[in-house]
DNA sequence: CGAACCGTTATTGTATACAAATCGCCGCCG
DNA sequence: CGGCGGCGATTTGTATACAATAACGGTTCG
């Protein structure tokens, strides 16, 4: 990847996850330069990126905002994920070698590890809970696939590292990983779909937890549609 | 949509489809910008777009070429593109208006006309066909599944007005769009969802019988993966 | 004769200056 | 008192020049 305009994408998504942009606030691309010391001409390569993942919005009039999700954005994303992410576990249950199964399963023992104690270390269960799913995503052998899913992680991910999980909820999850690991051993795709199924509408529950009751919503803003 | 930009993407895929640029052969930002008449900077935004919609595809070394669609790519764009319309079909079918039903039934008589004779006006049927999947995709009201869905229908498309499709291909179609007018008019989101994937289904079929037999494959070409 | 090295050339990436478009405000008129 | 129009300021879009990087070809050394 190019060296300023990746420097962009990070400085400016840094920025964005770290919360100190709020949502729906607008930012210019000379801000955006300004804080990721490069350029406007790189400051646009990522920002098209972000607005494709969601992270920001353009507005009819091309000006620029943080995006804003409600909550049937987050639903509507989940959904998506979810449908996309099935056919991935299926796919994947069909070509996984005993090797990569094994490759699975390590992978969820260091997602345990992050949440053996008390305190569980949130930033490595995240970054074990990435790589298994892309892992299972790669799995797939499917790039477009890949592609389409890559946009609908980022922003819940994102999203994510700001809130606080229960301890219970982080068990769950690695419970449900391990009972992926089991389907794909057992080469079993339908099985493999449906534990995929749970473990991402009850993971959208428990985020959507977080975010009051189902009526509630967020305020407006600059129109997010346009497809 | 700003000028520049945007008149280059219109004659760069003009160009690409139009056969003008065989599949795999290397195009640099400058010719580009010479077919285009505008400079490089639109130039490179086009061009984000075109590889985002796999009709251009990046080296690793960031250089350009014509993207070569094996079958199996496009098999798993209908493959994909079949798992998110049958979703919006579904979601259409509960949310679609008498009012709009009738818009659509109304659609597919301009399809059915642009086939009557025995001389099939197939632009006019493409675009009344474009615009009956674009009408289900907007009822769905999901902006995220029409944005993954845009990409998809994109590259096929496109390849698809080259071919060559019988009279009773496109028969078959406008019977099928009748059916998911009965469907969306009974409001009954599973027949919807059923129809769209054999709809769609057969359209693979459909195409893939103008590439040869399901072993033959296309030649390499700089990698297009990378999700 | 083959393969690795180095200089040349082609191609993409970045910065900057300028043009176009949009917004917000103020004054004007109804 | 409220809406309409236009002007200044802000913001995005485009062109161009230059820098960095990757491909190519020739030469030389083993």
């Amino acid at each position: 990847m190019s060296r300023a305009s990746d420097t962009a994408y990070q400085a400016i998504r840094a920025h964005l996850i770290s919360g100190a942009a709020k949502a729906g606030e607008q930012l210019t691309e000379d801000q955006l330069s300004q804080i990721a010391g490069v350029s406007r001409t790189p400051v646009r390569e990522a920002v098209r990126r972000l607005v494709d993942e969601l992270l920001l919005v353009r507005s009819e009039s091309k000006r620029l905002f943080v995006a804003d999700w409600s909550r049937d954005d987050i639903e509507e994303m989940f959904t998506l994920r979810q449908m996309l992410e099935c056919h991935a576990a299926e796919r994947a249950a069909r070509r996984l070698s005993r090797t990569q199964v094994e490759e699975l399963a390590a992978v969820n023992r260091r997602l345990r590890d992050a949440i053996a104690g008390d305190a569980p270390d949130v930033a490595r269960f995240l970054e074990a809970n990435r790589a298994f799913h892309e892992a299972i995503i790669d799995a797939a052998h499917s790039p477009r696939l890949g592609q389409l899913l890559g946009k609908l992680v980022e922003a819940p991910v994102v999203l994510r590292t700001a809130r606080n999980y229960s301890l219970e909820d982080l068990r769950q999850s690695a419970r449900d990983h391990d009972e992926l690991v089991a389907a794909f051993a057992a080469r079993d795709a339908e099985w493999a779909r449906a534990v995929m199924g749970s473990h991402l509408r009850r993971a959208f529950h428990t985020f959507a937890r977080t975010l009051g009751p189902a009526g509630a919503d967020a305020q407006g803003q600059a129109s997010q549609g346009g497809a």
